[in-house]
DNA sequence: TCCATTATTAAAGGATTGTTAAAACGTCAG
DNA sequence: CTGACGTTTTAACAATCCTTTAATAATGGA
């Protein structure tokens, strides 16, 4: 199980909407990622921006990033999103599952 | 499908220490919540902070309230929670679902 | 080596956030 | 009505956050 600071953490680092775009477009493309200059195109984010933001999604665990020649390839990492999922959902309703399904649906 | 700034908006009423707890205790406490003061003893908060941590779950809409007599109840709404899962795996890595996986898992 | 390209870092600002203390609001019992 | 209780609001301050500009690496081609 995550700490709390730590899910506390990915939480903020996904709750700005240019780093959510950036986490949802590298989720779409999988895991060979994009280079942080074909992001900057596709979000129309300056470059430094943009380092500034992967700074704080890579510190919280969300992206990978690998370097190829001048090129910096991020990917978004499942782990951490998954621990913050199973965080918030932990011991749901006192263990009673049905009580977290959405009532009308 | 939420809109990204509903999701923003829920994300960043968890990214915070206090916020969350108060949103795993209601979680873990099921459908008839809390009132706002065993809140504050619980978890060691003054009704200040706590309102003012309310007020910013509550309009993310995390929480529903209920008000009986003098109490306020405050219960977690999983629905916002729900869509904004949904939202970051949406067409996880372009609709392969095993590249979604944490791979030496 | 020199230069263009890619990306990161540093400094500055304006805006937003979280906490506290005080006052105010609603509700119920007497 | 009055007073006590539970909760919310307000104002103020320190702290943090996001963006921009400019400067600084690091890489590869000529």
């Amino acid at each position: 199980m995550m700490k709390p600071a730590q899910v506390v953490k990915a939480l903020a680092a996904l709750a700005q909407p240019t780093r959510l775009a950036i986490y949802r477009l590298l989720v779409s493309t999988g895991p060979d990622g994009l280079a942080a200059g074909q992001i900057a195109v596709k979000l129309k984010v300056s470059p430094a921006t943009l380092s500034f933001h992967f700074k704080t999604l890579s510190h919280a665990g969300l992206l990978e990033s690998r370097q190829d020649g001048r090129f910096v390839y991020y990917a978004a990492n499942f782990t951490v999103m998954h621990g913050m999922v199973d965080y918030l959902t932990e011991n749901c309703c006192g263990s009673d599952a049905n009580a977290c399904k959405t009532p009308g649906k």
